[in-house]
RNA sequence: GCGGGUAUGGCGAAAUUGGCAGACGCGCUAGACUUAGGAUCUAGUUCCUAGUGAGUGCAGGUUCAAGUCCUGUUACCCGCACCA
């Protein structure tokens, strides 16, 4: 039978599933449906005016791959789609358009929605979320008044992380290496008034949540660095002349005996409460002024070469040798971390040494094994104590567990867990985010905004622009900052700071389960039924961002029995970035950017989703080739043309039965595994082959349809319809595979001469050892090579190969 | 400095438990069909000095057999970084 098949026309194939789907809610997920739940998310776009990225694509197909297949196999999947849209692009764009922020980002999110779809994306679009409307932000309000409640919420004025040209405070995870992570720029101290989020309260149990939590190891170990936890002992110092004591924390209690000096960073209290003691205070305020207008990466930079300032007047006491030791001021201590103050012992810790070689400090061995007039010694394994009082002798272990009771028992110190990371530095002085429901009374000072009020709607207005007196935009609106106190009653100001970008972003997951609920952030049996997020897949920029955020949030909802479960998400995965043709960073100054739009238009959406998987390992970053997206449709283009030669009939042809089982379990694994280059490269091994076929049977494809369905998934609904199934693709069964055909009749066995291939033959599968050592032996290129040797021994795999030693 | 990762043809990359290195795709070469080919099809394509040759960043080792295991080493990428 042979048929006349018109060529592929992806146009209007594309167009025509797209409808489908999309009109009769293909993709909608059921609340409470009795079938097996599975909950696919993938991190929501930010809607810039640039539109979809192939970047998009790459981070989106995966879980589009396993949504496709997992509705196939019987699940009610759950894969939404929503938009991040605060945050200064936006904000930027509109200013210099001068067209409102809500303008521009209703555009966006149509463009990007209508661009979504035209890549065939199997989201639920009707759960669609935006962090800017005001019955979304209106609960990201209300969380933050719970942690407020809670305790969660403080206001403080120290040094923050600013950035000059966003005129924004920045939060530690937003100023990585000390540069602003929007724009690059370097990042200044600033004193400010600030909110702050105390995260650091949940450090601990964000560390352990881990254990539950199934990942990669680079994103699991860049989460435990940046927690940072390290376990020691807070040490309390006497000063000589007051009854007042500096307490530090140390991860080497053992090293006592060897404190001979102490450093205090520049901010530390200390200076101003023993001000008019210190007899070089004005040396002493040079220092503090110096150092605080160093950038973070100044610090970096300069920190071969240690500075610091020793206080005259005051001294220390070391608790276990009871001798005077100095202190000094340095930025290499930072008031940011422990308690701002250190022990120094020099002998045994390298930045301590090269201090104390600087300042020509007294250096004590007090643990044996280095050489410590070359370099500090700071091995703790093989160590023992020396010049140690009570603990001479021990090892290094034995001497923390010894030093530390002693220190709880004399009431001087005790044992201490810290974590690197900081309290989240939780406001923007900017307009495009969510307004922060705090009033100030002039009575009842910081009141909450009740629970009631909310939301707290951003005022539309003409003018958004920052000031420059680092006030937000807000300030000026009358009609929003003036209100009434809800405590009192009398005139009071509202908050007129907003969230950070990250914050809509801590919780999406969960609306997504109950998107337009008008009474709670999501009803108690919805978030019980869509539990866990079962599979996370995102960009590893935000493993120590937008993960640990939402993760802290998600604690703290559970802690309050508001989301039955702890920790957000099962599984995280995170994709590899598509580099520039040129093997560069894509970016818009390189010129280098591929737009994916042009390559759907041209090519199609199926190309282009089967080349995105194709191009290499997922998690890997790897560069884009324009030539390699004609193998895409090429591949596609050959499973069209199958349909011409199709037989009508429902068994597999017996040449190509073997290798259709062979494909279903290797596509099926390989889908799991996040192989998907392997996964088509097995495809495209099970098309050449239909291809060469003389006979191909209506079943030999629909299998391979079927197969490529979740790559392709326009295409495939196309043939399979021209199969003449009235049903859609979207429900029908996964196919399975039978073991028993996996394996060949015949296999292909190799002969080594010392190791080295010299022939190979074709026998029937699980030929005896025997045989196979009889008939290696006779085959003449094999005579060849054992001629005039003696057959010292030889080696036979069943159904692998024969090695002959000779 | 600490932690994680990578290294394989002209290019993107494959390779259960150690068992045919380079699957699949791009590109390239030759041919077929064609008014035409940047369409399609067929054949070939790791390298060279063409052998009883060499070959998975480099140097060793274990083994009948190593991309894979062990020891050492180099380069690049990512994250953190004076964190006491």
């Amino acid at each position: 039978m042979s048929a006349f098949i018109p060529s592929f026309n992806h146009q209007q194939v594309e167009k025509k599933w797209q409808n489908f789907w999309y009109n009769s809610q293909a993709f909608q997920a059921k609340d409470f449906d009795t079938l097996p739940k599975y909950y696919n998310l993938v991190e929501f776009p930010y809607p810039s005016g640039a539109g979809m990225h192939v970047g998009h694509i790459r981070a989106y197909s995966s879980l589009e791959v396993i949504s496709r297949k997992r509705r196939m196999e019987g699940y009610n999947v759950l894969f939404p789609i929503g938009f991040d849209a605060f945050g200064l692009p936006t904000e930027n764009y509109a200013i210099k358009n001068k067209i409102h922020p809500r303008i521009v980002t209703d555009n966006n999110i149509k463009v990007f929605t209508e661009q979504l779809k035209a890549t065939g994306f199997s989201f639920d679009f009707n759960r669609v979320v935006d962090t800017t409307d005001p019955d979304y932000y209106k609960w990201t309000q209300w969380i933050f008044l719970k942690m407020y409640e809670k305790g969660l919420v403080y206001k403080s004025t120290t040094f923050v992380n600013f950035c000059p040209d966003c005129k924004v405070v920045l939060s530690n995870e937003e100023s990585q290496g000390g540069q602003c992570d929007r724009c690059g720029a370097d990042v200044v101290q600033l004193e400010k008034d600030v909110w702050f989020l105390k995260i650091t309260d949940y450090a601990g149990k964000l560390l352990t949540g881990l254990n539950d939590f199934e990942s990669t190891s680079r994103i699991r170990t860049e989460q435990e660095n940046w927690i940072g936890h390290s376990e020691g002992a807070y040490i309390s110092f006497k000063l000589s002349a007051h009854q007042d004591y500096i307490k530090v924390f140390t991860t080497r209690p053992d090293t006592i005996y060897g404190a001979t000096f102490m450093v205090i960073a520049p901010e530390h209290p200390l200076l101003e409460t023993y001000k008019t003691e210190i007899l070089n205070h004005e040396e002493i305020h040079d220092y503090q002024e110096q150092s605080k207008r160093k950038t973070e990466f100044e610090r970096i930079q300069l920190n071969k070469d240690k500075t610091g300032v020793r206080i005259q007047g005051i001294e220390a006491i070391n608790p276990l040798t009871n001798q005077a030791i100095p202190i000094f001021i340095s930025d290499y201590v930072v008031i940011t971390y422990g308690t701002g103050a250190i022990m120094a012992v020099p002998g045994h810790d390298e930045r301590d040494y090269e201090f104390a070689k600087k300042y020509q400090l007294n250096i004590i061995e007090v643990i044996q094994g280095g050489d410590i007039s070359q370099a500090a010694f700071t091995d703790t394994e093989t160590g023992i104590l020396v010049n140690s009082g009570i603990i001479n002798g021990l090892s290094v272990k034995d001497a923390k567990k010894t030093i530390i009771q002693y220190l709880v028992e004399n009431k001087i110190g005790s044992s201490s867990v810290q974590y690197k990371m900081k309290d989240w530095a939780f406001n923007r002085q900017r307009y495009w985010g969510e307004p922060i429901p705090i009033i100030y009374c002039d009575d009842c000072g910081v009141v909450p905004v009740p629970y009631e009020e909310l939301p707290v709607t951003l005022p539309m207005v003409e003018h958004f622009e920052p000031t420059d007196t680092g006030e937000s935009p807000l300030a000026k609106i009358e009609s929003f900052t003036k209100c009434t106190c809800p405590k009192c009653g009398k005139p009071a100001r509202r908050e007129t700071d907003t969230m950070p970008q990250w914050a809509g972003s801590s919780w999406y997951y969960l609306r997504y389960m109950d998107p337009s609920n008008p009474l709670e952030f999501a009803s108690k049996d919805k978030l019980k039924y869509w539990g866990q997020v079962d599979w996370y897949n995102g960009g590893m920029e935000h493993v120590t961002r937008h993960l640990i955020y939402s993760r802290f949030w998600n604690q703290f909802l559970n802690d309050q029995g508001l989301v039955p479960h702890s920790e957000p998400y099962k599984k995280r995965t995170a994709q590899g970035l598509i580099l520039g043709e040129d093997g560069e960073k894509m970016s818009k100054s390189r010129g280098n950017i591929v737009n994916p739009m042009e390559i759907i238009t041209e090519y199609g959406a199926d190309t282009l989703r089967v080349f995105i998987l194709f191009i290499g390992d997922y998690e890997m970053a790897t560069p884009w080739n324009d030539a390699g997206l004609k193998g895409a449709r090429r591949f596609l283009d050959k499973l069209w043309r199958l349909q011409e030669k199709v037989t009508d009939n429902n068994h597999y042809s017996d040449s190509l039965e073997s290798i259709i089982h062979k494909t279903i379990k290797g596509v099926s694994e390989d889908i799991e595994q996040m192989k998907f280059n392997t996964a088509i490269s097995k495809l495209m091994i099970a098309v050449n082959e239909a291809t060469s076929s003389e006979i191909i049977t209506k079943k030999d494809l629909e299998t391979l349809t079927v197969l490529t369905y979740p790559f392709a998934p326009h295409i495939a609904s196309e043939i399979f319809e021209s199969l003449g199934h009235q049903e859609s693709l979207v429900t029908t069964p996964w196919p399975t595979y039978d073991e028993a055909l996996l394996v060949d009749k015949q296999v292909t066995i190799v002969i080594n001469v010392n190791g080295k291939i010299r022939d190979k033959m074709i026998v029937n599968l699980n030929t005896s050892q025997a045989d196979l050592e009889k008939k290696a032996l006779s085959l003449e290129k094999i005579q060849v090579h054992i001629q005039g040797q003696t057959i010292k021994k030889i080696i036979v795999v069943p159904n692998k190969l024969v090695n002959i030693v000779v």
